[in-house]
DNA sequence: AAGGGGTGCAACCGCCCCTGT
DNA sequence: TACAGGGGCGGTTGCACCCCT
C-alpha cells in the first residue's frame, strides 16, 4: 500500500502562467491566505493545493525580493547557516523578503561551491597577523565558510540542559531530539569568526565562554528567577515548556548581535 | 551555426508534525 | 487514544538558458 498522492494526475504542474499568478494573487487578497486545497478549487486553478501555496510564498506574495543578494545578507546567510544548518525556513525568517526556497537555491549554487574551494585554499594566517587576507573570489578569511560537522536534527522539540559541574559552572544545551542517534548539540556549530583583529578563527567548544555565555542566556531567558536551584531535567523541561521560549530564536538573537557588530551595523 | 556540457532556479516530491474529530 | 487530513519543510529534479568548442 503506497503512500495516497496529494494530487491527481490531471492537476496542472510546471510553470506557471500569468493567468495562473494572477488568478491566484486575486483570489488570495480577497480571501487570504491559507486553506490551500480549497484555494485551488474555489480559484479555478487546475493545480495542486501545495502548488498554490509555494507559488504564493515564493514568488507572488507582496514584499518577496528576487535575486541581487547583497554580501551583507550572504554574510548573514553564511552565518545562520554555520549556526541552524540546512534550516532553510528558519534562515529566511532572518531575512525579510527572503524565501527559504531561494536561500536553499543559493545556497546550493553559489556557496556551497566557494565552501568548497576554501576548504581547498583556505590556510590558516601566522598568529601575529592584524588584517584580514584577501583570498580568491574577493573573501576574506573572516568569511571562512565552515559547514556542520554534524548533522541536525531535522526538527527540534527541547533542549537537553546539561549541568556538567555544578562548581565550575560547566553548562550546556543541546537539542533534545526524537531519535536519540541524531542527537547533536547546537552549539557544536557555533564557530567564532574573531571580531579581533588578531583574525583568530576559534572553534566553539563546550567548554568556550562564549558558549557558556549563550548557555547562560538561554537560561536566563527561561528562568529569570534564577534556575541554579533546579534539576537538569527540571531545566530542560522549563525550557521546554516555556511558550514564549524558542532556544533556536534565542540562540539567533545572540549571534544576530553578533553578526550585526561584525558587519559595523548599529539596529 | 550547431550541439554538448554546465549552471541556476522554479517547481515537485515525500516526510514529518500539528490539529481536528 | 487513534486516525486522517492539511500544512510546513528540506531534498531533489527537470528545464531553460548560457557558454564554450
Amino acid at each position: 500500500m503506497g503512500r495516497r498522492p496529494c494530487c491527481s494526475k490531471e492537476m496542472n504542474k510546471g510553470a506557471w502562467s500569468r493567468d495562473e499568478d494572477q488568478t491566484l494573487s486575486k483570489y488570495v487578497a480577497i480571501h487570504g491566505e491559507g486553506k490551500w486545497q480549497k484555494v485551488a478549487q474555489n480559484a479555478g486553478l487546475n493545480r495542486c493545493g501545495k502548488s498554490c501555496r509555494q507559488r504564493w510564498l515564493n514568488y507572488l506574495k507582496p514584499g518577496i525580493k528576487r535575486g541581487d543578494i547583497s554580501q551583507d545578507e550572504e554574510d548573514m546567510i553564511i552565518r545562520l547557516h554555520r549556526l541552524l544548518g540546512n534550516r532553510w525556513a528558519l534562515i529566511a525568517k532572518r531575512l525579510p523578503g527572503r524565501t527559504d526556497n531561494e536561500i536553499k537555491n543559493y545556497w546550493n549554487t553559489n556557496l556551497s561551491k566557494k565552501l568548497q574551494q576554501q576548504q581547498q585554499q583556505w590556510q590558516p594566517p601566522p598568529p601575529s597577523s592584524s588584517s584580514s587576507h584577501k583570498h580568491k573570489n574577493n573573501l576574506t578569511h573572516k568569511h571562512v565558510l565552515v559547514a556542520p560537522q554534524t548533522p541536525i536534527p531535522r526538527r527540534l522539540k527541547a533542549f537537553h540542559y546539561n549541568n556538567n559541574d555544578n562548581n565550575n559552572n560547566n553548562t550546556s544545551i543541546s537539542p533534545c531530539s526524537d531519535d536519540n542517534n541524531e542527537e547533536a548539540s547546537l552549539t557544536d556549530f557555533l564557530i567564532d569568526i574573531d571580531d579581533n583583529d588578531d583574525d583568530q578563527m576559534l572553534l566553539v567548544t563546550d567548554n568556550d565562554d562564549d558558549h557558556r555565555h549563550n548557555s547562560k542566556l538561554l537560561e536566563e531567558q527561561s528562568n529569570p528567577s534564577s534556575s541554579s536551584l533546579l534539576s537538569s531535567s527540571d531545566q530542560c523541561n522549563n525550557l521546554f515548556m516555556s511558550e514564549k521560549f524558542d532556544p533556536l530564536e534565542t540562540l539567533l538573537d545572540v549571534e544576530l548581535k553578533r553578526v550585526a557588530s561584525f558587519l559595523g551595523l548599529k539596529n
